[in-house]
This record gives structure tokens, C-alpha cells and sequence, in this order.
DNA sequence: TCGTAAATGCTAAAATATTAGCATATTCTC
DNA sequence: GAGAATATGCTAATATTTTAGCATTTACGA
């Protein structure tokens, strides 16, 4: 399954591929509540319908809801979608990135404490260089 | 300016939109070049001359060919790129957006150890903790 | 400078996405 | 078990996006 983020969907089929990913699953009446500029009932249901046709989704019943996951797993989407940022925004480096994120993060000491362990992890187990 | 990649853009537009940024500035030609299932050079120009009314873009003539530019800096488009996915696909938490960035990126050893400086300095410059 | 190649300006057609609405089914409650 | 509330199934209308094509302009080279 490609990003579904770069080519394929339509405008209203990636706010609701983001809204599934950001819930992790979703009634027709979730995906209504975050929807910008939120149409109608019936149209959401059509687009989770075609999402589903074109294999981004599942349903299954909950009573008598149906509940929208994503066929694919959110850190792989999540992943994608990241390697789509850096190439496009970040001269295809991911050190810019991490450096965009950090510096604009204001993150706390023991966040850039458990990062230093993660780096020094990466470093030692690298091959490379 | 909205970050273009979250709402209000179709999807030639969208996809557009990321080739003007990957490669900082392009002419119609550059656009066709890039663009998956490549249209016609009028529906490109079309869209350019869409994405400039909307205020996204800019031109300007060199020689006989209009240069198209974004209207936002890269780095800001980036960040709130960012800002999107990491909402989306990584609980809103910069810290496992870096992580997994980092975990699949094979990093060389220089390139770690600048990211151990940034930060230590990130740790340093903060007054929160 | 004149012709030609290569660009843009504009308009309208075609394709696709988006939406609403009515019919039908299902579950819960009384 | 009957009724009401709340789902989904389906179809067709509307809006938007996407596209092509023709007319016109512009710059470059012989």
C-alpha cells in the first residue's frame, strides 16, 4: 500500500485517512466530528465506503455501527509519511529533520535525556562510517 | 498560509505543491518532468496559474518562461508539514517522531554526533525541564 | 528582421469527487 | 413484539477538479 498521503486520494479521502490514523478507528459519526467544514451524514459514509473499496480501510460492526481501522498499521503509515516530509522539505536529510523537530520542540530534559540514549544506541550499533 | 498539505488542496494541487518545494523553484516543464501520470503541459500551466491565484505561489518571467516559487519559506512549510504528521501518526509526541526517524534512518556516525550536540544544546538553552 | 519554436491566455469539455436524500435494515427499549 | 432511533445501501444530482485545444505572444537564431 503507497502513502496514501503523496498521490492517490482526494482531498476529503485524506482528512479522513488522517482522522482514522489519529483515532485509530472511527464510527461514522467520529470521522463527522473532526471533519472540517463537516458535510453531510451520508457523505462521509460514501467516502469511508470508497476508502474501503480502494483497500486503505476495513469495517467491522459494532452493534449495529460499522467501525473503520486502516489496513495499514500506523507506525508503517506514519513512517512514509515522514520519509515524504524530508524528501520533499528537508533536502532528503533526515539529520535536517531531526534537527527542525528538536529545535522547534522545546522539549523537556528527561525527553532530550531518553533522545542522547536513543542516538548513543544508534551509534553503537551502526556499522557503518 | 495554512500548511498546504493538510486541507484545502486537491490533489494535482497537492502534488504540485510538493514538487515546486522539493526543487525549490520550477518551470512548467520542470512540474511535467515530476508529475506521476504526467497530464498535458496546459493542465500543468492551469494549475500553477491556479495554486499563484490561491496565493501559494508566485512567477516571475525569466527569458520567455514564467518561474514559479513558493510564497512560504521551505523551513516554515516544512514545520508545519511536521507539525501534521507527527499529530497524526505519533500521539503528538516530537520525541517518538524523532525516535523513529532516527531507528530507520542507518545514520552515519558524524551525522549522530551532531545530532548528540544539538542536543546537548537544545538540553542547555532550555529553561523548562 | 523575419520565421520559427516555445512559451502563455483563455475557454470550455470531460472526468472525478463530493454531497444529499430516500429506502431499507438493525438494535434497543418499553 | 412494536415502535423509535439509529444505522447502512444505493442512486443520482451538484460541485469541483482536471484536462485539452486553439489563439496569441514572445524570444531566439539564421
Amino acid at each position: 500500500m503507497e502513502d496514501y498521503r503523496t498521490v492517490k486520494l482526494s482531498r476529503r479521502e485524506r482528512q479522513i485517512m488522517d482522522i482514522v490514523y489519529q483515532r485509530g478507528s472511527v464510527s461514522v459519526a467520529d470521522v463527522l466530528e473532526d471533519l472540517p467544514d463537516p458535510p453531510s451524514y451520508s457523505a462521509v459514509r460514501a467516502l469511508l465506503r470508497i476508502l474501503e473499496e480502494k483497500g486503505y480501510l476495513i469495517h467491522e460492526k459494532d452493534g449495529r455501527r460499522y467501525i473503520y481501522r486502516p489496513t495499514q498499521p500506523r507506525h508503517l503509515a506514519g513512517r512514509s509519511a515522514l520519509k515524504q516530509i524530508f524528501q520533499t522539505f528537508f533536502d532528503k536529510s533526515i539529520e535536517k529533520t531531526v534537527m527542525a523537530l528538536v529545535s522547534d520542540a522545546d522539549l523537556s530534559d528527561e525527553e532530550l535525556d531518553r533522545l542522547s540514549q536513543l542516538i548513543e544506541q544508534a551509534k553503537k550499533g551502526d556499522a557503518s562510517s
